[in-house]
DNA sequence: GCCGGCGCATGACGAATGTCATCGCCAACT
DNA sequence: AGTTGGCGATGACATTCGTCATGCGCCGGC
């Protein structure tokens, strides 16, 4: 029997995949949470096999709560669940030691399969999504650039996102101009929107 | 047994709710769609006595696909079923006839609710979001306050929303500030994402 | 050992943006 | 008839943003 945590903040889409994984006779669901921080405390009272982490959640994202979980529990496998399937999240989920990621629009009968081959030690990747990572062009941006790019996207002015990155608001100002430049935008929000379109980030 | 016709462009949440729906007796889904587009041909074909529509879908959203449903087939009921509990949308639901109106953050439980509900004649809106839709504070915005705001969202300079407006620059500006003021943000960007946090859009 | 690239910073300058006061026009309301 | 308020515009002004040149330290590769 295959011990599951699920982590949605969709309650609706939750019950949903909990219900899809209940006709999985050896999968079972031990644990639902809605908040990325409550996933590792979840976690440590059920002793799942396999963490299902959506990414956009409420709390901690589930990137963060995904590395948090493999310091915490290491024999919990991770996969990630996320309706964006940006090439940005594919990597800082493998970063995050995830053992797969699959994108909500793949196929609903791959979602156990992929949960089986995690806990044998698998790694899993959407291969729709991996074929769309590997043909965009690879982001031209130094680990700085979109650092800086998206802590700009919440719109806030250079000054905080200077703060917010301990850098020099001079030194902001030069990354996004950069970023500019690479993008071919006019200014930083159509670098972030040209950027995000792109696969960049 | 109430048939249903589930449209959601989402692959893996649309089989997630369909076995949700699975373990109702008297629920039977009888079409599945992707788009917006194939809701109608769909359900000509099917002949459902309830659609279930996102909103969000490639093709045709799902307002205008309740709206040709209606057309089409009048006896058949139309829930909304959406991420997004803007209550832009719950007006505009309901003006498309359909007979209800769920956000996926609701409980699971109470999709398979609505849907007897439904066929049986009755109104269902999602609570929470009828008690938001009220508490919400009227988009403080003049007409034309939000049509530039919509028109920035692009990252577009100011002088382009102008041209396309057929508006001075300055008078954008003009609008902007307004916009930003009655926001509380710091710059056009920040106005439109709480903006749109707060439903004013 | 000498690049070249990245990280970080400074300073300066022009362009874009945000704010404010003020104007005229028109429609609605009192 | 007068007041109010949205709409459109102008001009002036301060701030923010984008660009560029330049400098320094660090590291990896040739």
């Amino acid at each position: 029997m295959i011990r599951i945590l699920l982590a949605e903040d969709q309650h609706m889409v939750r019950g949903a995949l909990a219900a899809l994984l209940a006709f999985e006779p050896d999968l079972e669901v031990v644990a639902q949470v809605a908040a990325g921080d409550k996933v590792v405390p979840a976690a440590l009272q059920a002793q799942p096999d396999v963490a299902l982490l959506d990414i956009e959640m409420p709390g901690m994202d589930g990137i963060e709560a995904a590395a948090r979980l493999r310091e915490e529990l290491p024999d919990c496998r991770v996969l990630i669940l996320t309706t964006f399937g940006r090439p940005a999240y594919l990597r800082q989920a493998m970063e995050a030691g995830a053992s797969g990621f699959l994108v909500k629009d793949a196929p609903a009968e791959r979602l156990a399969d992929a949960i089986r081959r995690a806990t044998s030690g698998q790694r899993i990747i959407d291969p729709e999504l991996a074929v769309a990572a590997l043909q965009k062009s690879e982001s031209p941006f130094t680990p700085r650039e979109r650092e800086v790019l998206e802590a700009s996207e919440d719109g806030s002015p250079v000054a905080e996102v200077a703060r917010r990155l301990f850098l020099s608001e001079g030194t902001v100002r030069n990354y996004l101009s950069s970023a500019i430049g690479k993008t071919g935008a006019r200014n930083r929000i159509e670098a972030l929107r040209l950027a995000r379109e792109k696969g960049w980030l």
